[in-house]
DNA sequence: ACCTGGGATTTTGTATACAGTATCCCCGAG
DNA sequence: CTCGGGGATACTGTATACAAAATCCCAGGT
């Protein structure tokens, strides 16, 4: 049987969660607190503790006596974030340890289709999603993993940078190849390096996209 | 003149903050709601709200129908936060550019201090900060900065560590030494790496005064 | 002496009430 | 037609109320 969580706060929160996920709030938008909470079928309280604790992950901005916003899309917070994943990624993969080897076939199998002509780019994202979690699976480090997928939620708003030209998609899958064969040697430091230029040249697609 | 912050709940998450700094708060206690907000002279919805905001940044820990509690101390969180911290502080002074060689001079000044004899655990807790404050101080990424001190500051229940025998300081102020060194010489990469070891073998002196 | 049980008390989690501020809308002046 | 002012409205931030659960305390039994 699975534990019952009476917390209305934390359902509230991974509901949030779901809405920022799907679209359902978009950057810039302001959350009005009692029409949420009226959707949610809950008092405002519980619901702004939920926002309250979003925005300590960043996930929503508090403007004091405006409420909680979805941040606007930044090309700033883009350019800070991508090298701060693409390190800590890079030392989940330092202490995966030689059974970190035997990722790079599935790693191999997401970056194929990745090359899918048909893909639309939320499932273009998706699947790099699941290529740069499956390459930290072997981290045993609780925290950075919490840390790492916290971090990597700040940036789901920009998801739609997936919708990107064929030549950008292919220098993002030579990559991934690039890395995943250093993995399946067991070159993880040489693995490392090479993961945190792959994210901080991301930052170039990125920012174009949100220009547009 | 300063901009007046009007926000109950964020005055509060200051306050608590230094209670949890001065030990105030100490590890594995309850935090009463009713006695904290009468405290405080505030009601209880603003301090529930700074006490979810902590909890999500992992400085309270909060259990359903239990209320908030300061986390006990546990030499597991200690092994996993410090690689990632050494990781974090590794890239920020990779990051900072070549001002950083700067940076030695003051460098050395903090560590030389940190030899004095008549200095209590808290005392050297603070040099060792702020030497590292220092250390990070030409960085230009925002949000690493911001991560770098909310991820420290978990482990503030944890400066008593510094009464530790005159072996494991000068351990510690050889370590400084030579990262200061690289760092004045321009050589971050390197630099970065011995940091990211210094933060990596100090996890063996903490875990020793936890069990303590 | 220590454990057990059950009722009184405290405490949390949630809903609601209320004051003060921001926002909106419309009207009049330029 | 555009801009600015002022009042109505909506919304946030905080306090208070209340139900349910946890904790405490003490009597009774082993």
């Amino acid at each position: 049987m699975v534990i019952q969580r009476l917390n209305l706060r934390d359902q509230v929160r991974e509901e949030l969660l779901a809405w920022l996920a799907d679209g359902r709030l978009a950057p810039g938008q302001r959350l009005e607190e009692a029409r949420i909470s009226q959707a949610l079928g809950v008092s405002r309280t519980p619901l702004r503790e939920a926002l309250t604790s979003l925005a300590a992950d960043g996930l929503v901005e508090a403007v004091p006596r405006r409420g909680f916003r979805v941040p606007r899309l930044s090309a700033a917070l883009v350019r800070d974030l991508h090298p701060v994943i693409g390190s800590l990624e890079g030392l989940a993969l330092r202490l995966s340890g030689p059974g970190a080897r035997s990722l790079a076939a599935g790693l191999d199998g997401i970056n194929e289709r990745l090359a899918l002509p048909h893909l639309s780019p939320r499932q273009r994202a998706d699947l790099d999603r699941r290529w740069h979690e499956m390459l930290v699976s072997r981290n045993p480090n609780r925290e950075l993993a919490a840390l790492l997928e916290r971090t990597r939620g700040r940036l789901r708003p920009y998801a739609g940078s997936w919708e990107r030209s064929a030549a950008e998609l292919e220098t993002a899958r030579t990559e991934h190849a690039g890395i995943a064969q250093l993995v399946g040697a067991g070159q993880l430091d040489e693995a490392a390096e090479v993961l945190l230029r792959h994210w901080v040249r991301g930052v170039r697609v990125v920012e174009r996209w949100v220009q547009a």
